[in-house]
DNA sequence: ATGAAAGCGCTAACAA
DNA sequence: TTGTTAGCGCTTTCAT
C-alpha cells in the first residue's frame, strides 16, 4: 500500500486533517508544523490518492477524450491531442482516452469504462460524422457534459472553418493575379459529398464563393461518383496538366491530391511552386515537397483541441448552459516547418 | 449530483449493499430483487462512481501513458496508441495520458497530475531516449510499476526489433539475387548514431550482419557527420542513382529517405519496384508510392503497445518481479494497405 | 493554528 | 439471499 496522509500525521504527531490542509494549501499553519509535515511527506514519498480526493470533493478533475474505432470517422492528428493535453493540464485536469467501436455502443457490457462508469467530469467527442445514435442517447441519459470536436453540431462543438479556408485559398491565388484557378479533389466523388466529412464540401464551397465574388467561374475537378483510387491519381494528374486548356493554378483538397499533381508537375518540368505551376493545399502540417515549401492552409488542430477543452470546462461549470459552436480559422504558411525528421 | 447506489436502494427498499452486489455481479440474488434493482438502475441512469469504487478496493483500474513534450523523443504512431488502448480495454482498465515537458520533471509543482497524484496502477513510458533522470528518480521513489515502450532498457521494456528488421530487409534482397545492396539513411549522420534513436544504428547493424553472413561487403550510404537536410536529399538521391557504379538494390532507413530516391528513380525512368530498381524500407505504414506498393518492413507499433500493457499488468500483479525485456519482430508487406484515403 | 468528527459512495466481511 | 457494519483516504465543517 502507498503512503497515506494518516501515516504522515502519525509521524509528525499532528492530526490527519492538518496534514491534508498543509499538503493541499487549504489553510494557513505554523511554519514549524508546515515544515515538518512537508519534510515527512517528501521523505516518505507521499502522493495524494486521487480517488479518495474525488470521493471527498465530488470532482474527478478528469476529462475524457472519445474516439471512434474507425480512424476514418475519428482522425486524431497529433496536434489535436497536443492541444487537448495542453489545455487540460492548464485547467489542472487529467486526460483519459477511450476508443469506441461503433458496434459496441448498443451493447452496454462492452462499453469502455469511461462511459460505463462515472469517472470524468466531461467528455470531448472526436467523432467527425456518423455519430452512433446510441452514444448520443447515453450522453443525454447520463447528462454528461459533452463537447464535439471537428463536427458541425448546432451547439457545443468546435471545428475547423473549412469553408473560410476554401475562400482564403482561392483569394490567395486570385490576389496573385490568377484567374483560371481549379479546385481538385481526388478523395471525394461528387455523389459522396453528403456522406463524407464536411470539409469535402465546405472547402469547395468556400473556393466557389470566392471565385464567384471575384467574378470568375469556379472550376471544380472531381469524379462525378467516387473516390479516385490511388493508382489512377498520377495518370489523372498528368492528363490534367497536359491538357491544352489546363488551369493556371490549383487549389487541392489535401496532400493526397496534391502529391500526384506535384509529381506530375515535376515530370513535366513545370517548376513546382513557380508562377508556372502555383498550387495551394489544406493539410495538418506544412507541405514540403522535397524541400520545396508549398503554400499550405493549416487545419487548426491544436486550437480546436484547446478551445474544446475551454468549452467543456464552461459546460462543466454551468451544465445547463449550452455553448455556442465555434468555427476556428485555418492559419497559413508558405514556409515549410515539417515536424523533426527521423 | 449523480445517481448513487443508495438512491437505488431506497427506491427498491433493499439495502445499499444489495444494490452494490447486484450491480457488480459479486453475489447471487433472487431473480426478483435483481430485476427490480437493475430496472431502477437503468431507469435512473445509474453509473458506478469509479472514484468511490477505487477508494474501497484500492485498485484504480487505470494505466497511464507518459509522453515526452518533444515528439522527437516520443513518437506516438497511431498504431501504438491503438495497441495500448485495445489491450487496456481488454484488461478492463482505463487509459490516461500525460505529456511531460522535459524541463518540468525537476519542478514538482508543474508535474502532470498523473505523476503528482496517485491515480494509476501502472505507467507506460513512451520515452525513446534522453529519458530525464529526475523522472526515473520519481518512479523509483514512488515505486510506481512502470514499463518502457520503444526503448532498449535492460528490463521492463518492449521495443521493435530493429536489428532483426535490418537483417530481414537485407535477406529479402539477397534472396532475390541482388548482391550490391546499399543501405541509405539521410536522417542520421555517422557521428550522430550514438545520440539518436537506437533504430538508426540497429537497422544498419542488422543489414551489415546479413550482408557479411552472405559473404558481401556492406555498403552504407550516410553523411559522416549530420542529417542531410530536406532540400539536399533529392539532388543527393539523383547523384546516387546516376553514378556509374550505382547499387543494384536499396535498403532505406525510412520513408523520408525512400521518397527522394523514389522520385529520382521516377525521373530517371528506372521503373519503381521493378528489378531494375528494387527498394525496401522500414515504416509505420505500408509504403505506397502513387499506387505502387513498395516492400515495407512494418514497425510493430500495435504489438509493442499490446505487449507493453500485458507486461505492466504482470508488473502490477507482482510488483517485485522485473519483467524480461521484449524485442518485437517487424512484419512484412509488399502490398500497400494504406489507411483510408481522405 | 489545530483537532475532532462527519461524510463522500462504494466494497467486503460477517451475521442472520 | 439479504442486511449490518466497518472501513477506504481524503476534504471540510465546526470547535477550541
Amino acid at each position: 500500500m502507498s503512503v497515506t496522509s494518516l501515516q504522515i500525521a502519525e509521524t509528525c504527531k499532528v492530526s490527519q486533517a492538518t496534514v491534508s490542509r498543509i499538503l493541499s494549501g487549504t489553510a494557513s499553519h505554523s511554519a514549524r508544523t508546515r515544515r515538518r509535515v512537508l519534510a515527512a511527506a517528501d521523505r516518505l514519498g507521499y502522493r495524494v490518492n486521487a480517488a479518495a480526493r474525488t470521493t471527498a470533493t465530488g470532482r474527478f478533475s478528469t476529462l475524457a477524450l472519445l474516439l471512434s474505432e474507425h480512424s476514418y470517422y475519428s482522425h486524431l492528428p497529433n496536434a489535436l491531442l497536443r492541444g487537448v493535453e495542453a489545455a487540460a493540464t492548464e485547467a489542472d485536469h487529467r486526460l483519459s482516452i477511450a476508443r469506441l467501436a461503433d458496434g459496441e455502443v448498443t451493447d452496454e457490457t462492452i462499453l469502455p469504462r469511461v462511459l460505463r462508469e462515472h469517472s470524468a467530469d466531461g467528455l470531448l467527442i472526436n467523432y467527425h460524422f456518423h455519430v452512433p445514435g446510441p452514444m448520443r442517447d447515453l450522453i443525454n441519459r447520463y447528462r454528461i457534459p459533452a463537447v464535439w470536436l471537428n463536427a458541425k453540431e448546432p451547439h457545443d462543438a468546435v471545428y475547423p472553418d473549412d469553408r473560410g479556408a476554401g475562400r482564403m485559398a482561392a483569394r490567395y491565388l486570385l490576389e496573385r493575379g490568377f484567374k483560371r484557378i481549379a479546385y481538385v479533389d481526388f478523395s471525394h466523388g461528387q455523389a459522396e459529398l453528403g456522406i463524407r466529412h464536411y470539409s469535402a464540401s465546405d472547402r469547395a464551397a468556400g473556393y466557389e464563393e470566392a471565385m464567384r465574388t471575384a467574378g470568375h467561374e469556379p472550376w471544380v475537378i472531381r469524379d462525378p461518383h467516387r473516390t479516385v483510387e490511388r493508382p489512377e491519381r498520377y495518370p489523372m494528374a498528368r492528363s490534367i496538366l497536359e491538357s491544352a486548356d489546363r488551369p493556371d493554378a490549383f487549389v487541392t483538397y489535401a496532400e493526397t491530391t496534391m502529391l500526384p499533381l506535384a509529381i506530375a508537375g515535376l515530370k513535366l518540368e513545370l517548376g513546382l511552386g513557380s508562377d508556372k505551376f502555383p498550387m495551394v493545399t489544406f493539410a495538418d502540417d506544412p507541405m514540403d515537397f522535397l524541400g520545396t515549401p508549398l503554400p499550405t492552409f493549416l487545419v487548426p488542430n491544436r486550437e480546436v483541441g484547446e478551445s474544446g477543452v475551454r468549452m467543456i470546462m464552461n459546460r462543466i461549470a454551468s451544465p445547463q448552459v449550452p455553448q455556442a459552436s465555434l468555427a476556428v480559422a485555418f492559419s497559413f504558411t508558405d514556409k515549410a516547418r515539417k515536424p523533426p525528421i527521423v
